[in-house]
DNA sequence: CTTGGCACTCACGAGGAAGGAGTGCCAGTG
DNA sequence: CACTGGCACTCCTTCCTCGTGAGTGCCAAG
């Protein structure tokens, strides 16, 4: 049904209307990309392609756009993802590892993919859940009230005060860290309830109550609040795609603006080592079926771009993967 | 020059275009506000408002819009400050309080300046330069491994992690707490470098190689990096508005991802206690020429509103006021 | 100083008409 | 059977024209 050439007739059709904006009619396309036949036979192989859904034109005279489907059939199987050039991944490499801090990582991992893609750009923090406790101080503040520090492979902090409603020791404080300290340590924050599931029984019962007190605290601080935060950048770009949203730029600012839409945007990806690409329609979160969305997880968390459907697939996933895998590296390697 | 009708003229132009987003002509003015005069008076008066500058037509046969001087005026003489309803404080306030953590009393200001202005909201984390320190904890993490936490009373916490040259007793380490805890306790973070200058002389021999390091790590947490964070929100209302920016939203969203320009926007506030506006070409910012922004300090930071110019600037300072005390006293009561 | 009257300006929208890009279909050819 | 050129047709886009009306500026009278 669909031999090579009509493959090789949708891909120019989504190169030039990626390129243009403009739709493609079977002239035009016949000259500038080198297919061999005329505009007639490239007419009979679009007649076909649409009836297969992968592509449509807007009214009766006008050239052919891609929908959704055509993207998706692009992706999946017309576009390779080109890697990029060796001065490129150079100064991926050099700006990410000017890094300070968690914080700076994730900021210029989220310039670096706005500017690559010139599209919006969204990177998770690493996810608590997902990452491995370092170390757990307990500090002793005042008599009856302790501070708990977290501290993540990922270079996070979480830190919590705590009020006790007994006074306890130096010694206590101590005897707490000893027994929290050996099972915590590397062990993965979703694992950590259970690793700590049999300390009331194993500790001794003079600190039972401030080791309950703590215990819940912890576990909150693990489990309950998992507080994932997301940081987002180049929504100026949006403005530059205006012409392919007409007028439905505010709900996809809406979406943005939504943590959760965003996490969840993030979060749905199946395979965690490869490029994912969610486009148009396929989209669960109403308010961006007009938009495309290219993902990809780092190791604790994901980033990703989105913008409009007439997107660069081939390039915004090959930026995503690269970007991906440095800051996984770096977190890795910190 | 300009006599009491004059200026009442011009708050009905002000006002009517505010609400209609259209230039607004002397008959449908003279008929829609009581001033009791016919069209052809009010029309001497626009005249004389245009020669001052505080009007002009976009075109001969137009209504008149105000200029950025004439909301300037609007602003300044002619525009109270409407308290706000009982109903809304109270929806303030308890909207405010159920924040648990800084974070999050910052989310929920931005959420709430976008909601109640309609416009986009920017709410700058209290600044550790301008808070006082509660508490600075030094944990003794591993024999030449401590940890420094820095808590303020704006409920700020920041911690460093600092290597030693050398290895140092827990007695070295309460030793340091004791010199640092009484100096920096209440301290406010740009006089603490003072209040920290004579340490070196005044410790113990035997502790000056330690207690330089750990000096030198608290000084620059403490000023080096203030590290000032802000929280946006409601972007999407700049669609609301897009009529007003004709093609201008771009460089409004771009500003909006500089940080610094919206420190700069937040921090050139003058005198602390009232709102301040900046209108359109007074924006010391290229790229928010057309735009408006309404500001206020609420003690240790500030927080405002941006919009068109074309605002509705009475009901956006009172919103901005009420919001920058509630969260002013919540950072002080906490 | 205010008012009604009046001529004038000019953006805006409706209504065509010409132009042209692109299509679908068909009959002919290797 | 697949490809090609030809051709009639569609209908969007652009441009023009023209009428309409809101609004102005000015002037002379109250």
């Amino acid at each position: 049904m669909l031999d090579d050439r009509k493959l090789e007739v949708l891909r120019a059709i989504v190169e030039d209307f990626v390129d243009t904006n403009e739709p493609v009619g079977s002239k035009t396309l016949a000259e500038r990309h080198g297919l061999g036949v005329s505009p007639a036979t490239v007419r009979n192989d679009m007649a076909a392609l649409e009836d297969e859904g992968f592509i449509t034109h807007p009214h009766t005279s006008a050239g052919r756009i891609p929908t959704d489907k055509g993207y998706r059939l692009f992706v999946d199987r017309l576009s390779q993802v080109k890697p990029l050039s060796q001065p490129e991944k150079r100064a991926i490499q050099s700006f990410l590892e000017g890094a300070v801090d968690l914080d700076d990582v994730v900021t210029r991992s989220v310039r670096l993919l706005s500017q690559l893609t010139q599209q919006v750009a969204v990177v998770q923090y690493p996810s608590l859940s997902r990452s491995e406790v370092r170390h757990l101080e307990i500090v002793h503040l005042a008599p009856n009230r302790l501070m708990l520090v977290l501290i993540t492979d990922s270079g996070r902090v979480e830190q919590r005060v705590l009020e006790l409603p007994a006074v306890v020791s130096d010694q206590d404080v101590s005897d707490l860290r000893n027994v929290f300290g050996p099972r915590l340590h590397g062990a993965r924050l979703v694992d950590a309830p259970r690793a700590l599931s049999d300390l009331p029984d194993a500790a001794p019962p003079s600190l039972r109550p401030v080791l309950t007190s703590v215990l819940s605290v912890v576990l909150s601080t693990l489990v309950e609040k998992p507080e994932e935060r997301i940081a987002i950048g180049g929504t100026a770009n949006l403005t530059r795609h205006a012409l392919d949203f007409p007028m439905t730029l505010r709900p996809v600012l809406e979406a943005l603006e939504e943590q959760v839409v965003l996490l969840r945007l993030i979060g749905e990806v199946n395979d965690p080592t490869t490029v994912h690409v969610k486009i148009g329609e396929e989209n669960s979160v109403e308010g961006l079926r007009s938009t495309s969305v290219v993902t990809m997880n780092y190791g604790p968390g994901g980033l990703g771009v989105l913008g409009p459907t007439r997107m660069d697939y081939s390039g915004n996933m090959s930026s995503v993967r690269a970007v991906a895998r440095y800051v996984g590296d770096l977190l890795a390697g910190a």
